[in-house]
This record gives structure tokens, sequence and C-alpha cells, in this order.
DNA sequence: CTGAAAGCGCTAACAG
DNA sequence: CTGTTAGCGCTTTCAG
């Protein structure tokens, strides 16, 4: 493997010449730099990004922390899009990406900080952790700079990036409202989730705008899983015949509910109306295909990328950015026919 | 940032000694061992990686070379699926993983060989590569050791994993032979693709064994896409009447042909048996659901991972893995009613 | 069992 | 405009 040295050598210059040649310094001969940047070519040569990395105690990476990368996070690929979206930015603003695992990294036993340490990645994004998970308190308190995905934490090296999940589920909710529904439930993610929160808020807040009650037993969780979902909503039917809708925190728990509506007969949306949240691909194929509130994934990853090097390159920012919902109408929902 | 010199320092050894007890190696006084261990979690210190790297000429880290991750690749998470089994079995391992893009790689104008000398890795996994890609003749004339997903191509350096194609699509036909279908036609991919040539083998290869005979207007390119599969299927059905019954090379060109059927007011299976490949999470979801033909995504990114990390540690191996297929009939598919 | 010293490939003062 | 020198943090001979 060619090195600067070499170079140095069959140019005849020196290996500093070299380098300030090869990385576009101002300060040298136009002859020379040519010179250089020729035989580099011929030497078919590649900068050591390890070598550079040292010397400049910075290593042009960003670490990827995610918790969804396992065998059953393959349905929702909410882990995937937003990774779609950061490898995108991050490649073009010339960084690249390393993959963290928590699964993982909870075998290894190496803490959030120790990983990124190791790797020396100049920051990190982070998807998928709950609220109090351990490494979260980590993050904080370090002082690796962070952009975290969903999770409205904030410390003078952290930032996040985030939808207003309780508007969201507010229109989601109004939505329901206007349709002449007066009993409207709700299916829940876990609590561990800061969504969930902000969605059962939003859930709240539209009833009470709407002059609906809020009763607390027709809120269930669902763990943000099809079946748990499938079998919290039988049991929500079935105890109260009242509610005509239901609005559920995730597209997935909502395939969930519509599968329970099919068991117990309920036509879906003549009897009753779902709404789910995230628009996964999933939610246009269903049949019936799911009204739901859409966000737009790819680019909270997109953004992340984006405020994350804005961070690193000390850029004046307030290290926060929402992204917009929208309600997406389909046709798992319609008026009230009671 | 702690180093071992500091270390060294306060636990008053050299940092020959340090660098021999952080790494396990046997010639050290367990006393002083202990002290340094001891030292070294006081101190909160973690290795650098880098230098290391630099010093030791490997660097611990696979690359992860995909085309498909892009915008457009959610519907289909074959990519997804295939990271995350590369990932499980990779950090397993004790190897960190670096994404790089293909489509960015083009803008950056740098080729398959620059970026993995740059980084150092150890090794790469090439997924989503097509035929004729300069980057593929790049790779197998690398010596950067490889591993190749879906394309069975080899050398020195380079191994590959795959599924048997061929009689994964064979299974296919033979189910739709099976139930009385005399005129099947194929959706096949692009061109491109190393499956698409052996997939379609493999539908000639059932034909023949059927005692069917192959009509080369019966095959139809949808590209992989599902918009392109619905229009060629759409032609296909209105230029030949006597097809009952169609093999499409992917699920999302399937699901293309479903639609393309419903326009055309043909009923899937009664008057139209539909075939798929990949068996994503879709093709259970649609309706009717899709019989398709399976294959494990996610073990193949396992098995490419502990395959290339064999090669990379000098184990014996024959450098190619071949995974099972298995037909999955669902609703799609019926007995040839004409 | 331990330490001194060299060097991985690169950048960055500093001095010409 | 160019070269000398030092050093990033680590591993590894080679001598004790």
């Amino acid at each position: 493997m060619t090195t600067i040295k070499d170079i140095a050598r069959v140019a005849g210059v020196s290996v500093t010449t070299v380098s300030r040649a090869l990385n576009g310094y101002s300060d040298v001969n136009e002859k020379t730099r040519q010179k250089i940047a020729a035989v580099a070519r011929e030497l078919n040569y590649s900068p050591n990004t390890l070598a550079r990395g040292l010397v400049m105690q910075k290593s042009k990476t960003i670490g990827l922390l995610v918790s969804g990368i396992s065998r059953e996070s393959v349905k929702d690929n909410f882990t995937f899009e937003v990774l779609c979206g950061v490898n995108e930015r991050a490649s073009t603003l010339g960084y690249d990406l390393i993959l963290f695992n928590t699964n993982t990294m909870m075998q290894r036993e190496k803490t959030y900080t120790q990983l990124c340490r190791e790797r020396r990645v100049d920051g990190a994004i982070i998807q998928g952790i709950k609220k109090e998970d351990p490494y979260l308190k980590e993050v904080v308190e370090s002082d690796i700079p962070c952009v975290l995905v969903d999770i409205p934490v904030h410390s003078n090296s952290v930032g996040y990036v985030t939808t207003d999940n309780a508007l969201g589920a507010k229109k989601a909710v109004e939505h329901l409202a206007s349709l002449g529904h007066k009993h409207i439930g709700m299916i829940n993610g876990h609590e561990d989730a800061f969504v969930s929160q902000e969605r059962l808020n939003g859930y709240r807040e539209a009833l009470k705008e709407c002059g609906l009650s809020f009763r607390s037993e027709w809120v269930v969780s669902g763990n943000f899983e099809e079946k748990k979902a499938e079998k919290a909503v039988r049991e929500l039917i079935n105890r109260h015949k009242e509610v005509t809708a239901i609005f559920c925190a995730s597209d997935l728990m909502a395939l969930g509910a519509l599968k329970a509506c099919k068991e117990l007969g309920l036509h879906v949306p003549k009897e009753m109306s779902i709404v789910g949240y995230d628009n996964i691909v999933l939610a246009s194929y269903s049949s019936p295909n799911l009204t739901t509130v859409g966000q737009e994934v790819y680019q909270i990853g997109y953004e992340a990328a984006d405020l994350l090097i804005e961070m690193l390159e000390g850029k004046e920012t307030n290290m926060k950015r929402y992204l917009d919902t929208k309600l997406i109408i389909r046709e798992s929902t319609d008026k009230n026919h009671n």
C-alpha cells in the first residue's frame, strides 16, 4: 500500500509538501502540485484515514446507534428509513457511517460512550432507545455530540429531531370527531417511549377541544406490537360496546386492530373506524387501507445527520428540529353510523 | 481522553506493560495486571482503535457496500434484512460495520477499492450490485477480501453467498404446473441481475420437465418494479389470452401483477394464478396473499458476515455458501379452471 | 516479568 | 514555496 512517503520519494519532495499538495493547500507551487498528483495517481495512492484521524483527532465518522436492527424490526422499517436518510446526508457531506447495535452492545458489555470513543466517532445519532434506558442518561452526560431521534432531550452536546407527536395525534382524533364519533378509544405504545406520552397528550387535547370526554378505560396499551394490539382491541371492544372509533399509536397496531375487528365481525369502517400512525408501507396495502398520520421518516434521518454535522462543524444552531406530520385519509375511517 | 501513557504513569509501569496487560498477554505479573486494570477503570480508559488499527494494519471493520440504500428501496426491505443479518453476526464476532453507499460513491467519484482502502476495512460485503457494474470487475480484481450477495463470482479473495435461484424458480413453476396450468408466463427482473438469469433458467427447466412448451413471448421484463410489472402483465394478458398463470421474479412485481389483474377484471386465483419471489412482508398482507418463493434474507446477511470473517481469519473455506428457498403456498394460486 | 525504542501514516508548527 | 522535526496512541521486537 503506497504512502505519502513513497510519493515523496518518487516525486523528489518532502512528505510535508505531498501532504499539503494532496490536501489542496494554497502554498504549493502549481508545478509541484501537478507532479505530486501525477505520482499519486500512478502509484494508485489512497490516503489512510486511520492515520489522519489519529493525528487530527477526528475521524469523519458518525456512529449510528439503533436498537431496532434485529430480526423482528423488519415489518416496520422505520429504522431502515431513518438509516437511509442519515446515510444520504452524511455521505454527501463527507462522513461515513459506522453501525452500532445496542443489543450486541449489552452482550459486549460496552457502554455507549465506550463504543463511540473507541472508534473515535465525531458524533452519534441515536434511535429507538427507551425513555429509561441507562444509555440515554449516559448520552446526555457525556460530551460526545449527539442527535436523538424522537426523544426531545437536549444539553450542551445533544440535540434532537422529532415530529410534533401531540399534534399528529390531535389531527387523527379530530378527524374521527369530525366524522361524528363520540366514543373514541386509543391503543397506545409502551410507556417507555416519549412518542407514546406525546400521542396520548394529543389524544386528550383533541377530545377536550372537541368537547368529548376522556375515559381512561378506553385507552389500552398495545406495546407497539401487532399481536398485542389485536388482543387489546378485542378486549376493549368487548368491554366497551359504545366505542365506535380507535386511534392507534402505530400502523402496526392498527393492523392488529383491523384483525381484531375482522374476528369480531365488525366491519371497518362501517362499524368501526381505525386510524394508525406512521404511514408504513403496509398501511396502503392492507384491506381496508389505513387512514393514518404520516411522518417523513427518511427526512427525519436526513435532518438528524444534517443537524449533527452542523453541530460538529461549529455552526450556529438551536439543536432542535421539528418535522411535520400529515393526516392521510384512506379507507379505514368513516362517518359514525350509530 | 486518557491513553495508555496516562495509565503507565499513574500505575508506575511502562506503556509496554500496560499494553500487554490490557490485551491479556500472559507474561505479566498478576499483581501488575490488576493494578493496571484498576487504574484503567479509574481513569475511564477506552482504547483508541484508530491507533491500534494503524499499527496492526487492520481495523476490525467490515465495509458494507449496498446500492439499495436509497429512498426507493423501502418497500422491498431485502437490503435492510441483509444488513440486519450482517450486523448481528459481525458484531458478535467483534467487527464493526461501516456503511458505504454506491450512489454517493459515484458522486464522490471514488472507486470501491479506494473506499475500502481509505478506511482500511479488513473486508467488504457487497449487495445489490449489477452484473456489468464496473465495480464488480474492480472487486474481483482487487485483493480485498470480499463476499458477494447473490452474485456467484469468486476468486482468490472473493466469495459469495446466495440461494439456488434456478431451483427456487423451478419450485414455483412446478407448483403452477401441478395445478394444471399449461400456459405459464413469467415476469422477470432486469437482465443485469444474476438472479434474473437464474430464475429464468429455472423457469425454463421446470417447463421442460413438466412437458410444457417455452414461449419467449410469455416472458416479459418488469425490471423488479411494481409499476413496470403491472404494465407488463397487462400487456402480456391482453396479447396472450391463453396464459392462466404467471411466475414473477419478485413479490413487488407480483403485487403489480395483482393490480393488473384487478384492473382487467380477472379474478386471482380463480382466473389467473400468480406466484411471487422473496416472501417480503407485504406478500402476506396483500389480498389475495401471495404464494411465493421464500428466502431467508436475514440468514443471507448472517452467512455473508460469517463467511467473510472466516476468510479474514484464515480459516479453511471454499468461499461459497448456498441457502435454501421454500415454496410458500397462500391464496394467489389455484387450479386451472379453463 | 519489564522497559526502551522504533515505527504505523499522517499533519502541523516552525524555520528557512 | 519547501523541508525538518515532532508527535497522535498504540504494538512489538529486542534487551535486560
